[in-house]
DNA sequence: TACGATGTACGACGAACACCGTACGTTACC
DNA sequence: GGTAACGTACGGTGTTCGTCGTACATCGTA
C-alpha cells in the first residue's frame, strides 16, 4: 500500500466547492479536527469513531483528493496529515474559520 | 407563492456541515457571491446563467434549508439575501473567508 | 375575470455518493 | 519464508444529488 502513490492535487488545483464538499460531511470533518493541531496520524488513529475501515478509506480518500490533507507512506502506515499552507495560501482564513468553534455538525 | 410559507432554520439550529454542502455547488456559490454584498435579489435576478428555472429554485432551496439564505415574498416575487448576521454569530469568519477571493469555483 | 409574469411542486432520469464486506498488497517481525 | 498488522482496491446495494420538463399556484394588471 505504501508503495503505491496516492494523487494529490497541485495547490493551483483546489477548488472551493470541492473543498467545502469534502468538508460537508460529519466524520470527514471530524477527521478534520483531528488534524487540526498540525500533527501526521495515521488512519488507525483516526479510526476512534466506529467506522470501518474501508469506510474511513474512502473517506480519506475524498479529503485527499480535494486537496485538503495529505497522505504520506511510512512503514506499515499512512500518516495523513492537513495541507494547511497550501490552503492558507489558496484561501486565506477558511480552514481556521471552520475549525474555530467547537461542535455543531 | 408569495403566500407559501418557507422553512428558514432558528439560528441555533445551523449546523456547519450542512452551510458547507450548500456552498459545495458551483451554481450555489454564484449565488452567495450575488448576494455578497447584502442587497436582496430575486430568483429572477439570480438567474443570469443558462439554468432553469426550476433547478435554480432547487438550489435556493438548499440554500435556504442550510440557513444560508433568507426568501421573503414580496409582491410577485420572492426576494432572497444573504443570513449574514445569524451566520456570523454562529460561524465567525467563515463567509467572509469564502467569499474572499474572486474565482476558483 | 382573464391574462401574463414569477416562482414552486412534482416526477423522472442518470450520476455520484455513503456504506460495508471481502480480497489483495505491503510492511515488520519471528 | 511464514505470519500478523495495517491499509487499500474492488464490488455491491441503497440513497441522495443535479438537472430538467411540465403542471400548478400566486400576484399584478387590463
Amino acid at each position: 500500500m505504501s508503495s503505491r502513490k496516492f494523487f494529490h492535487p497541485e495547490a493551483d488545483a483546489l477548488t472551493l466547492h470541492r473543498i467545502l464538499f469534502a468538508l460537508s460531511d460529519p466524520t470527514r470533518l471530524a477527521v478534520v479536527r483531528a488534524l487540526k493541531d498540525g500533527a501526521e496520524r495515521s488512519s488507525g488513529d483516526l479510526l476512534a469513531e466506529s467506522v470501518p475501515r474501508s469506510t474511513m478509506t474512502h473517506h480519506l480518500k475524498i479529503l485527499r483528493e480535494a486537496g485538503v490533507t495529505r497522505t504520506r507512506p511510512e512503514g506499515m502506515r499512512c500518516l495523513i496529515s492537513l495541507r494547511h499552507t497550501d490552503l492558507e495560501a489558496r484561501f486565506p482564513g477558511l480552514l481556521d474559520a471552520i475549525l474555530a468553534h467547537g461542535r455543531s455538525d
